[in-house]
DNA sequence: TTATTATATCGCAATATTACGATAAATATA
DNA sequence: TATATTTATCGTAATATTGCGATATAATAA
């Protein structure tokens, strides 16, 4: 089997998991990291700070894109990625939904 | 290959990359939602409320349980779980970190 | 036009995840 | 003790992800 029952879930639940899921790889934290270090860059920036390939950069870079994490402007022959805050935004909201209903709830069960 | 090179990233990157897997799955994701909903709960309760399998449920628990998501308490036959908070803050806290960053930055870049 | 440079994609091999039925383990009940 | 009930684990099959070398693509420079 192995094959995610995505169509049993709501958009909601689909299209967080998939950030988080995007977000869920200490490479794709580093490019993250270093996309918030500095004011603009292209991707050979990171492959050079990245320990991994070319094209395997390449590939987190564009899972980050599609997730809608990073955005990407073709500036000649390079292409220069940057933050997308509006995917961070759905994101981070989850986990304040998440903060205020644990301190209306006080939960005592563990 | 396929082997994640984890040596190769710092402990910080690699911790919230596993809570950031750990919640990177719609299953989860709805585990989350319904620990929020409830007071109290056991593995039976979830077991009706998604649409998988006994075995498949139990499995993603673990996987939160590991993560430090949730944690859970013998209660005779049946087990409670609840919400982890302490799991939570670490991953909010990056949402923090990166919000509070993109406003320090004002980036004109894309 | 012909390099050169920068990024993306293809193809492959290896590991990881997802899902489930079957079964084990542990506690409660008759 | 025997039987149910509840959750965990095992084994297995299928899909997904990771990583890289090789190659394609696109734009600049000579």
């Amino acid at each position: 089997m192995g094959l995610t029952k995505s169509a049993q879930f709501t958009d909601a639940q689909n299209e967080l998991s998939a950030l988080a899921k995007a977000i869920g790889h200490p490479a794709r934290i580093a490019i993250i990291e270093y996309l918030l270090s500095v004011d603009t860059c292209i991707c050979g920036d990171i492959v050079e700070v990245l320990p991994l390939a070319q094209a395997t950069v390449s590939q987190h870079l564009k899972e980050l894109k599609n997730a809608g994490l990073i955005k990407g402007n073709i500036e000649g022959t390079a292409i220069c990625y940057c933050i997308d805050e509006k995917g961070f935004e759905r994101t981070k909201s989850f986990f304040d939904y998440v903060m205020v209903s644990l301190q209306n709830k006080r939960n005592e069960c563990c």
